[in-house]
This record gives structure tokens, sequence and C-alpha cells, in this order.
DNA sequence: TCCAAATACTTTGACGTCCAAGTATTTGTT
DNA sequence: AACAAATACTTGGACGTCAAAGTATTTGGA
């Protein structure tokens, strides 16, 4: 399973040799397809035993840090940037393990917002810590190394129209 | 669907303000997990018209680069680093559309072979030029940033074992 | 030689994601 | 007030991925 060489040096000398263009590109995107490979695996091994995957994790954070525990099912969706048919979708599985409970939004019946419960609140608590142990899947990169990939990413985001104005600086 | 602010340093901001730590490694696994997202859908948009997604493309480029332009289905996975059910998968595909088709290995009767077809050879060439037009989706990385990327990852991959020894330099 | 173990691939099933279409409700105009 | 357009969510279908089990073939001893 293991190699003996670099796979994506080894692409990047079969690209340059067939003559083909855009190989630092080439390899950026491999990097990045291979990096989320491995941090997906090793995250949803981390959070397997709790019942969640990174994305209902994502889902019961992002309702933790509001006032109330709620949220319309939008929101979740513009926030966390995936479909709206993915958030029905990882909703209804926490709903079903009765970490969340949907209610009709009070003055807007097209609304529906998913509403934390107590298991709910206390499942994503160990979840962060669970998840801080293993780092997030990034051991291995360095502070520098989480940085980088930080600020370059920033310049993709931007050019993929994630959001508008100018990012508060980070420290 | 343009947010105002930066949704990562949104969840940064609540993360501390929740007391949970590890954020620095939190923002980098959902920068990378955002960028693929990014750059997956970008490919898929541009391949899309040639019958192609990534992991089709990273087959026949992988198989266009071998001499006789054919190789056992277990190096392929080994290679591109999927599952060798994927591999299964999208050599069903690329078989029913015709650009590649299965031989048994002359020696191993277990081994199957994909064989690039013309057509498939016809297609991967235009695919490139249609992925390099595109910058294989980081259209906004500089080449600082793509450096930088390639560098960072380069430790994750390692210490998730996808090699063992050192890559050779790359310039 | 014989046969258990290893290897190579396929199949099946559980999930996840997205798109497109469908339903319900609210908004904005005229 | 009436109604077309917009908004919010759900459903169904096409794909993709991985894990585990199944089939076929080869290997490596005893």
């Amino acid at each position: 399973m293991t190699l003996d060489f670099d796979p994506i040096d080894e692409a990047a000398a079969n690209w340059r040799g067939a003559g083909w263009v855009a190989v630092d590109a080439m390899t950026a995107a491999t990097s990045i397809t291979r990096a989320h490979q491995i941090l997906s695996g090793r995250i949803d091994t981390a959070l397997a035993p709790l019942g969640l995957n990174f994305s209902r994790f994502e889902v019961l954070a992002l309702l933790s840090f509001t006032k109330e525990g709620e949220l319309p099912l939008g929101k979740v969706g513009d926030r966390l940037q995936v479909h709206p048919a993915s958030v029905t979708n990882t909703v209804n599985r926490l709903e079903a393990d009765g970490l969340v409970v949907r209610k009709t939004h009070p003055t807007d019946r097209r609304t529906t917002l998913a509403v934390l419960t107590a298991a709910g609140r206390g499942r994503v608590e160990q979840a962060a810590v669970a998840l801080a142990e293993i780092e997030f899947g990034v051991a291995g990169l360095t502070g520098d190394g989480r940085r980088a990939v930080d600020a370059a990413i920033l310049e993709l985001r931007v050019t993929a129209g994630d959001f508008v104005s100018p990012p508060s600086q980070r420290r």
C-alpha cells in the first residue's frame, strides 16, 4: 500500500514528459485532493464512535454557537456552504439520532428550524474533544504549514466568491 | 449565496468563544475541505462536456503515461490512492464509454489490465487541454501559494504513510 | 503434491453529494 | 385583492466512495 516514491512527484514528472502544461496547477490540485482524502478519513474515524461524521458534527457545532441553539436550515447551508439537499439529509440523520429537532419558524412557515437537543449539546462537546485530540486530522502540519495553507486557500475561496468583503485579520 | 464575511474566520471566532481548543487545526482542516469542494466543482464542470470527471480523467492520464497504455487495476488504485472498488467502478464507466478495455493479464489470470483505446487516448488529450485552461481549478492561487500548499501538504501525506522514502526535490 | 494463506478483482450495501423537479408559503407589483 | 416571482425545503435520481464479503487464482510451505 505504501509506495516507495511520491506519487504526486511521479505524476508531475510524467506530465512534463508528455509535454502537458499547467503542471504546477495539477500538483496543487492533486495535493489538495489527497489532503482532503486524508483528513476526511482521520476525522470520520475519530467521530465514528460518537455516531457522527464531519458534516453532522459541523451542523451541531454551528447550532451550539447560537443563542437559542437553533437556526433555519437555509442558514446552515449558507454557513457550511453545502447544498440544501445535503442539509436536509444531514438534519434527517441528526433528528433520527435525537440530537436535533425540527421546528417550524414562528413567523415564516416556509422555514424550518433545526433545534439542538440536550443530547445534541452533550454529543457535540464530546466530539469537539475527540477532534481536538487528533488535531482535526492535520497532525503532521506544523503551525507554519497550517498558516500557509489557510492563507493560500483564502485566495482561492475569494476567487470562488465565497464571500465579498476582505476578511478580518487572522493573528 | 455569497456571504459578506469569511465563514471560516467566523467559525474560528465562535470556537474560541466556546473555549474549544485546537482552533488553528480546525481552520486548516476546514480550509482544505472547502478548497477541495471548490476544485472538485470547477474541474468536474470543465470535464463534463467530455463525459469525464476527475477520477476517470486520472485513470486515463495514468494509462497514457505507460509504454503500452495499459496497467493492472491494482496498480491504478495504488498510484491514485483510491479504493479497489472505486477503481472497478471507474473502469466500468470508462469501458462503457469505449475509452478503455479490460484484458486479462497474460501470465497472472487473477489480474485485469485496463487498456487505453484510441478513443481514450484522444479523449485524455482533450481533457488535459481543458484542465490546463482552467488551471486545474486553482486559478486564484499564485505560484507562491501553490508551492506553499504543495510543501505543507507534503508533510501531511508523509505522516499519513503515503510513501516512505523522502521525495525527490521539487524545483 | 497438497492446501492454507495471500493476492486481485467484483459485488453488495450503506452513505454522501449534487442537480432538477415538486410543494408550500411569502413577497412584490399592479 | 390577485397573482407571478421569489424563497425554503424535500424528494427522487445519478453518481462516487468505502467497507466487507465473495470468487478466482497464485504462492509458499509442510
